[in-house]
DNA sequence: CACAAATATTAGTACTTGACTATATGAGTC
DNA sequence: GACTCATATAGTCAAGTACTAATATTTGTG
């Protein structure tokens, strides 16, 4: 029973990653391929301090790889379960929420279920 | 673009709710079916006061359901895809943190045998 | 080396949220 | 109504975290 304390943590600590709209904003640019920061900064509206923050604690929590070139530093997703976890909620919520789901992104539908 | 603001955000709220160790607990103690709020104090070790706190949150979100039975209120699951959700989570640290999974309760894995 | 561009980090602030204690509401019993 | 058990709520405190602005670091160029 006290490893299961250690499961609902480290589950919840996962999860709180995916707690933050930033987050998922991010995460959604990335969907589309591997982007530098300057990129996230301009697809997602947030300023480049928050992005660089954001985007160094997916990195640390594997969520997100990244490379460097030359001056900039490229981002890409490399967690596919992350990935397809958030793509699922989001596409469930849009679809409850009657919202229009795009095609790209973390809102792709790949296979796609039932609304309710 | 200003749809998937609201998307991102009502996702974030989604995992928010996930994004806490005694609220997947709680879970966890519901996923063996309905349970009154004392026997969630007692299979939890949370307090009574933080128990009806996150069950009130939960059933708000409209994650788990309840009913009165005298002066008990008893709680319990109503999202499947939630309770899907979280249990694949939870699996998949299990597994990656070399810890053992229980066979009931939000950790049973249904993708390997299933019970219950 | 000086300078510019890209990214990371830090300090300060505000906001959110969870835990705890005490108390209030509600149901059942006498 | 008085009493008890079960649950919900309120008030306060502490911890965590996101945002902003300013600064530091790294890389490339001349």
């Amino acid at each position: 029973m006290d490893e299961l304390e250690k499961v609902f943590e480290s589950a919840a600590e996962y999860f709180s990653l995916l707690s933050e709209p930033s987050r998922l904003k991010i995460m959604h640019c990335l969907c589309d391929g591997e982007r530098s920061v300057n990129e996230v900064v301009e697809a997602s509206g947030l300023n480049q301090a928050n992005a660089s923050r954001h985007l160094n604690m997916l990195y640390r929590a594997g969520v997100v790889g990244r490379r460097r070139d030359g001056a900039q530093v490229i981002y890409r997703l490399i967690d596919p379960n992350f990935t397809e976890l958030c793509r699922t909620v989001c596409v469930r919520i849009a679809s409850r929420e009657h919202l229009s789901t795009p095609e790209t992104g973390l809102l792709k539908h790949d296979d796609d279920d039932q609304e309710d």
